[in-house]
DNA sequence: TTGTAGGCGTTATCAG
DNA sequence: CTGATAACGCCTACAA
């Protein structure tokens, strides 16, 4: 700026009025400084600012697993919501690593951003509520914020259960697995608990909604769970399937292929977070949809609500997903029901 | 850092030598700095750090296409090589728009980044070179650099054709098509360039190798292209698919399924990237994998070393791509070939 | 081994 | 409307 200042012959301060208040500089000399900006190819420092200014134009999201297509999509969200305040979105990964979380979490607080959203290994860990105290606004996506220290975005995994097995109920299914863990996941265990209130509201029995589970939401666990309902005895095998997200039920569409299961006629599947990918699968797949990128752009609003706001009161945003039916759970004409 | 000195009874230059040369501190002052820093909850200012070096510890990744895990796996790559430098990753997604980059660029020059690894939209343009003439070090990933006045990191794709095509006509297929586009992408080009090398090498008939346009490398063309296959006449008709991506194979494989083709008795498919989600497909796809990890290690190797050493001469990094069969192409008792 | 001084590029303040 | 000046927090000489 001084080099500017000096080639268009005018005081530094007048540079700086140029780039924060144009309307207090007239136009000649505007000009003037402008050309000589060009000329010289002067371009911001952006941390002498955020020095100045005591925090940056950034916004930082923590993802929990970055090769889930789910967690781009909210990124995509919260992007559109930090572009809107002309910021940047930093994104991190844990990769279900509280160690590396804290690691990220420990660079971004180094990095003064304006807030931190984040999708927590553990929601309860100790590391989260230290941001807060920091100052530093911060909302969890995806999870629901119990204690109300923080804001939150979520969807009703509850309901979301609920749709799944309603659907699965109408089509006319009688033995339906869950398929999903470890429990610690709190969507897990809300999915599942869902699905057995329905179940137990319809008045069925208890034995004839299994529960499978995994060790991950991963494809490969899919898989895993889909050999294992091959091994059962047929009398006992369901005829569907709902899934705790997408991947799995992937794996499962793969596993069921690979040994000649037809989907739907032989085993229905119902998968959750209605990735592109459930969507662009061999045979389309039905799933409950939650609105990711709204769920980002939300968490950017509120992260930014906070921010501005020193009197800010936490808030918690619960979306409702929505059944997105298509060929997995198609209607067949025989029901895969011997008797 | 002046607190802290204060609590801990020191000046402010020894906080800083116990954060930057610790050996130069005796142990004694030192431990009482740390707990001072412990007790008032300091965390170093990085923009100040920034501005004192100039430069910031962080490398920015500008992804193609936020939506192919392609890229995902890349940035995975270079965040483990940026990781080694206890560097920090800035992900951008310019999402195949022009503007977009251009604006990404901005900024991540505003920051002082310490490079840059960009897929780009275009790379001859401009704003390219421009960052050069900045003096930050600028890899092109997935491209190769022709002009040479940038480091690159990139895939024979020419050879990637060629393995593809080949590892058909092994599996006996006599018509082929290609499917991908737009032919203004470089690897879409190079990739047709090589599957016809093999062809004519083989002495086949070029009519045999159809090319099949599409407008995108993305599931919904994936699609479209089955669509037209299907409507070919049954003699016109391949029995093969060499894809310009795995994107538009899954899309193809959908359709195919759609329409009663079994996969690969009717139609074989290869795709190209062998991302975790061709794996995945309900009839694994054979694809011709690039060494997307290794790419960005090397990318991330690349810059670090055009950062540290100002004689630095630039690098054209290419791999070898190589063929992973899978069911999509899987031998079949009786090929299918009508005669 | 410890303390002191100056400056990195911006922005805000305040007097012309 | 313009220009001088003092921070912002840290790092690195250099001096003690």
């Amino acid at each position: 700026m001084k080099d500017v200042a000096a080639s268009a012959g005018v005081s530094l301060g007048t540079v700086s009025n140029v780039l924060n208040k144009p309307a207090a500089v007239s136009a000649a000399t505007r000009e003037r400084v402008e050309r000589a900006m060009a000329e010289l190819g002067f371009v911001r420092n952006e941390s002498a600012r955020q020095l100045r200014a005591g925090t940056s134009r950034t916004l930082a999201y923590v993802m929990l697993d970055g090769g889930n297509p789910f967690f781009h999509d909210v990124a995509r969200g919260i992007e559109s919501g930090a572009e809107d305040a002309d910021l940047s979105l930093f994104i991190c990964n844990s990769d279900g690593r509280a160690a590396r979380e804290a690691k990220h979490l420990d660079r971004l607080v180094q990095q003064r951003v304006q807030g931190i959203l984040i999708t927590p290994v553990d929601p309860s860990a100790s590391h989260l509520r230290e941001i807060g105290r920091r100052g530093i606004p911060l909302v969890m996506v995806d999870r629901l914020g119990g204690t109300g220290d923080c804001c939150s975005v979520a969807v009703d995994d509850v309901l979301g259960g609920r749709i799944a097995i309603e659907h699965l109920t109408d089509r006319g299914h009688e033995r339906v697995a869950f398929v999903g863990g470890p429990e610690s996941i709190g969507q897990v265990r809300e999915r599942l608990l869902g699905a057995r209130q329905v179940w137990s509201e319809l008045g069925r029995d208890a034995a004839d909604l299994i529960h499978l589970p995994t060790e991950a939401l991963t494809v490969a666990e899919g898989r895993g769970a889909g050999e294992r309902l091959a091994g059962l005895p047929a009398r006992r095998r369901p005829t569907a399937v709902f899934c705790a997200n997408d991947l799995l039920a992937l794996g499962l569409l793969q596993q069921a292929t690979a040994i000649g299961m037809r989907v739907p006629e032989d085993l229905a599947i119902v998968g959750y977070d209605d990735i592109e990918f459930a969507a662009a699968a061999a045979v389309p797949l039905t799933s409950v949809r939650q609105p990711r990128e709204e769920l980002g752009r939300t968490a950017a609003r509120l992260v930014l609500a906070e921010a501005g706001d020193p009197a800010h009161r936490h808030e918690q945003a619960c979306f409702v997903p929505e059944l997105v039916a298509r060929a997995s759970t198609a209607a067949v004409r025989h029901p895969a029901r011997k008797r």
